[in-house]
DNA sequence: GCTTCGGCTTACCGTTCGGTAAGTCCAGTG
DNA sequence: CACTGGACTTACCGAACGGTAAGCCGAAGC
């Protein structure tokens, strides 16, 4: 198996990057997880920045072939429902990706000069196209279409990352019963959004 | 003026807190903003955690008192909306408290041991009663009107925190037409998110 | 006028960081 | 058998980190 201990980095490092972030995360830490010295990872990826690179556009890649695999069957409707709510389940069950992205939104300022911030924009596009093929949504401007997915995404993002410091706050059974009623909400959510195109808003 | 470098620590250190984190932000280049050593940060504050907890409890009053100071005139309903969409605005004018609101979300699990993770609790359960004043909302239970409330946060930080990645993502213009499109869906998510209480989802 | 004390400084400490340099080990290839 | 190149190591570097210790200094209190 050629390019394992690439792959099990990349692995590593998204957990750790997603956890403590890129400054709180170190290679000699990542590099640690597989009991290797921290030259084994800059062996493989030059520099921090560049692993992080790469493991944002592994994420990416993931959340784009998402958004593919989800074109079948059923209206676009359906489909833009369905894919929302996997977005939600695979987010509170292990969201690595979401707490990662919301980091990369939130340093992206900083970091820039470093990294590109086009990671997003091939999956946002993607999103905005399916919902402009929704009915009613068919004349909305880009502009429209995103600022209502952008919505949903935060709505999904935020509770998903929230998730750990949630059940801190409230305890395992408040929790319970907020996770419990947050998808049943968010289904509505994404319905109505959908049926209130720009022309109705 | 007594006590003027504390206040303009907690400034700095907000700004800065915000911007790149807790673990990205140090307490020299916190001082360096003041043009004091970061010395004079320890003297005051003691350690780095504490300054930091000094500037999440402001937030969190800062936001409390938002919310008592929203409950005037008008029905429950309205006050809500008024609030929730002040908090975009003042969220898009000046990011700062939502950035680090949601680093703390993001970082609360990891530096758990060191903080408390209970400065959003008085801010989340005084939104939570307001919703459960809302025509319909009467007999909607805490996590009910909790998930609601969550859902409108998300979507409202989410797209406040982007911001600058958005601008960077699409151009100005691009992004221009986004920020005047969202509110206006916004306020529309705020009063069909209210005007769907538990018993008509 | 002397002391006290809060605000702040310089000097220093041990640790960790990202990254460089040089070498070891070993499988594959002629 | 010699050699080559990839995977990985140890050794090291300068810089930055959070934090401690001790001292300086001007205003206030006696």
């Amino acid at each position: 198996m050629i390019d394992d201990a690439r792959l099990r980095f990349i692995e590593a490092a998204t957990r750790q990057f997603a956890d403590k972030g890129f400054y709180g995360a170190s290679i000699s830490s990542i590099a640690g997880e597989l009991g290797l010295s921290k030259q084994a990872v800059l062996h493989h990826f030059g520099t921090k920045e560049k692993l992080y690179g790469e493991v944002l556009q592994q994420i990416s890649d993931r959340l784009l072939s998402r958004v593919i695999q989800s074109t079948a069957g059923a209206g676009f409707e359906t489909q833009l429902e369905h894919l929302l709510m996997s977005l939600y389940d695979d987010g509170v069950e292990y969201g690595q990706d979401m707490q990662l992205l919301m980091r990369e939104l939130l340093d992206n300022r900083r970091r820039s000069e470093h990294a590109s911030s086009w990671y997003l924009t091939p999956f946002l596009d993607a999103l905005t196209a399916l919902v402009r093929r929704t009915p009613g949504w068919e004349e909305a401007s880009d502009a429209e279409a995103l600022a209502a997915i952008y919505q949903l995404l935060g709505a999904i993002a935020y509770f998903t990352i929230s998730q750990p410091t949630l059940v801190r706050m409230f305890g395992k059974q408040k929790y319970g019963r907020l996770a419990a009623v947050f998808p049943i909400r968010l289904r509505a959510l994404i319905r109505t959004t959908l049926a209130t195109p720009p022309s109705a808003c």
